[in-house]
DNA sequence: GCGTTATTGCGAATCGTTCGCAATAAGCCT
DNA sequence: AGGCTTATTGCGAACGATTCGCAATAACGC
């Protein structure tokens, strides 16, 4: 541990303490207070391999810490999502809400209809979209979503039979 | 007119005939029966000049026939998706699934934040995409569905400044 | 026409998500 | 460190979309 009078910087060994830094600068830049609530499912979107619906990640957050309240979740999520901290995503219009951190190229999705797996791409086709639109049609793109569904190389048998 | 002698094929002179033979065969061909509700989704459904809600539908059929139950409009757009007669989509995270007849060529949406404004697009962009990904990733696309929002013409000033 | 059975209509039930509001606690100021 | 302000929580009830169960009805093949 750093001693009494070092400077106060210590480097961030838990990975989660510095996942918990990046919110609670992203909240206090605009206003916002780091909360416990809010903590909890910032770890554990981070902490998850999948996107995961609003119930699954209520469900873990309680394991982490049983006080969670499933509507803090719903108001963490959508805050979140507007800060520009995660992403919300359907996958289908059957299912609920799927919820992932928010990397910049991950519009693109690829879900597996056997095992369910879900695949991100980055590519440059949705910057081809873009591009396209803009030129072609004068529709100025925000928001390019690409979902596509099918089977995946595991499920699609490799060899013929 | 055609004299009482000829061939009886009359040519459908009302396109909302026409429709609802169209859906008739599609019926009878899957061992369904042509009912009244059915009809008059089918038919509000083709009248519609955008993509509805399953409420809209069901206010607008309840208009041309006040019996038509709510519960019956949904069982008959998922009879009608699973036939491929309809396609069912998502616009938005928050919003209910639209419902909008099955053309062949479009998975393209364009949606304008402005105006609600919903245009379609066919283009060879899907088509790339599925070869891409089975060429590439082996990944077999069943389907592709691309949404895109941002401004239409329009919504986005044409004239700089 | 008759009978079989798919389909309807109704209300209640479910599911995901949001709301209202009093109680709590984060972070600023000193 | 203590106090203050006000964002945030926790709770349960409310909500909107969609589905279900089941008795009554009506399509369509014979």
């Amino acid at each position: 541990m750093p001693s009494a009078d070092t400077p106060p910087i210590p480097p961030p060994h838990d990975p989660m303490e510095a996942m918990d830094r990046i919110l609670g600068e992203a909240l206090r830049r605009h206003g916002r207070r780091l909360t416990e609530p809010r903590r909890t499912v910032w770890r554990t979107l981070y902490a998850a391999d999948e996107h995961l619906t609003a119930g699954q990640i209520t469900a873990r957050a309680q394991a982490a810490d049983p006080g969670t309240n499933r509507a803090s979740v719903y108001r963490a999520l959508s805050l979140f999502a507007e800060l520009g901290l995660v992403r919300e995503l359907r996958l289908g219009a059957d299912q609920p809400s799927r919820w992932e951190t928010a990397h910049a190229d991950d519009q693109f999705h690829l879900v597996c209809e056997e095992c369910g797996q879900v695949d991100h791409h980055a590519g440059d086709l949705v910057e081809q979209v873009r591009s396209h639109l803009t030129d072609q049609h004068g529709f100025k793109a925000r928001k390019v979503e690409l979902h596509v569904s099918g089977q995946c190389t595991r499920c699609s048998p490799p060899k013929p039979d």
